[in-house]
DNA sequence: AACTATTTATAAGG
DNA sequence: TCCTTATAAATAGTT
């Protein structure tokens, strides 16, 4: 465009490759500033140099930026049917990109400090159920869930135990081996149940 | 800077001010595209208008980009010192701007299906609970404690319980009335986690 | 939206 | 990386 005209594309030779880029990163990023500034618009660019290096300009707040930009991508997702068709046509992430997005939205939930979020109401608490129910809520709903069974398991047995213990003082007396033979076998059940208890607790500690 | 040099400032006149915009903005994204292309460089680039149109250009993927961008800024703030510096002088986010954020992160864990997700080994399952101890996890996990709690009183008053049928049937014949009151009171305490039970459920419903 | 005078960006070279 | 310089590209103001 100068001496000579250039074709846009790759640059073959390294170094003036890596001339151009410092120069025309200048210029870009100087003309993303005075449009912000002239028309009062809110701008990011991020730029990743083919070594990887980054180099960003935001007019305000990259993040804010950022979750500005989500929203408006988010504007026709709403619908629940949009989501599924979504899902459905995804690919898949691997597991290092997953992890590196809960690390970040963690990032930005520890802004909340503990005491607010656990002092939401009832009715907060409601809604983030309904609001997370993919991911990471899941795997523990799952845990969630097999407490639960594991408590309605040990109630019934608990129930079935006092109903023995007050059969035993109300007759005073023997009873049909029967009922004895059942409720041993109930009893080896919630053995069972202890060692998946254990077991849970040993492979997934929670640090509270 | 053509017909006459312009400061670099706001334009007052609306109408030059959207003129101006409409032609810069082009020639951005012009120069952002060639930028790429002559120097292999990855470059997202948004801009919001004033009235809040959004216009961006990426040369690959602006989640990808995103995502990239945000392992960088992360590239700090990994130990815990770092951290807990970055928590303390964070500012607090509004319920509203915590909900959407939540329903972005989840948006992208959908794109893993369920069972991909289910299947984690427990290494994995491991890593995620060390990732996640902020924010909707840390209610999730208070739940589950009470939970937790709740399963262990059972299971002691269970094995109390299945001490003493053993005892009935083992002795087979009346007991002092001492051990038969304590175990009541045991009963008592027991039907008071049942309602708290109840009410946990009553209060979040959580549908699998 | 098109024109065009002028400024700005920049390729090549040092 | 910075400087120079010739020239291409962008664009402010006008129509």
């Amino acid at each position: 465009m100068v001496r000579q005209k250039i074709q846009i594309k790759k640059i073959d030779n390294l170094t003036a490759r890596q001339v151009t880029f410092s120069k025309r990163r200048r210029g870009l990023f100087k003309k993303a500033q005075e449009l912000s500034t002239l028309c009062d618009a809110d701008i990011g660019l991020i730029v990743f140099s083919a070594t990887g290096k980054l180099f960003e300009y935001s007019s305000s707040s990259m993040m804010q930026l950022i979750d500005k930009h989500k929203v408006h991508s988010d504007r026709d997702m709403d619908s629940p049917d949009q989501l599924q068709s979504f899902n459905l046509q995804s690919e898949k992430k691997n597991y290092g990109i997953l992890s590196r997005e809960f690390a970040e939205k963690n990032r930005e939930l520890r802004q909340l400090n503990g005491e607010e979020l656990q002092g939401l109401g009832l009715e907060e608490l409601m809604k983030l159920e309904k609001i997370v129910e993919g991911g990471i809520s899941r795997v523990m709903k799952i845990k969630e869930a097999q407490l639960q069974e594991e408590n309605s398991q040990l109630k019934k047995q608990s129930e079935a135990r006092l109903n023995e213990v007050e059969g035993h003082n109300a007759i005073e007396g023997g009873h049909s081996a029967d009922s004895i033979t059942t409720n041993h076998s109930l009893v080896n059940g919630h053995l069972d149940y202890i060692d998946s208890v254990t077991s849970l607790k040993l492979g997934l500690p929670i640090p509270y």
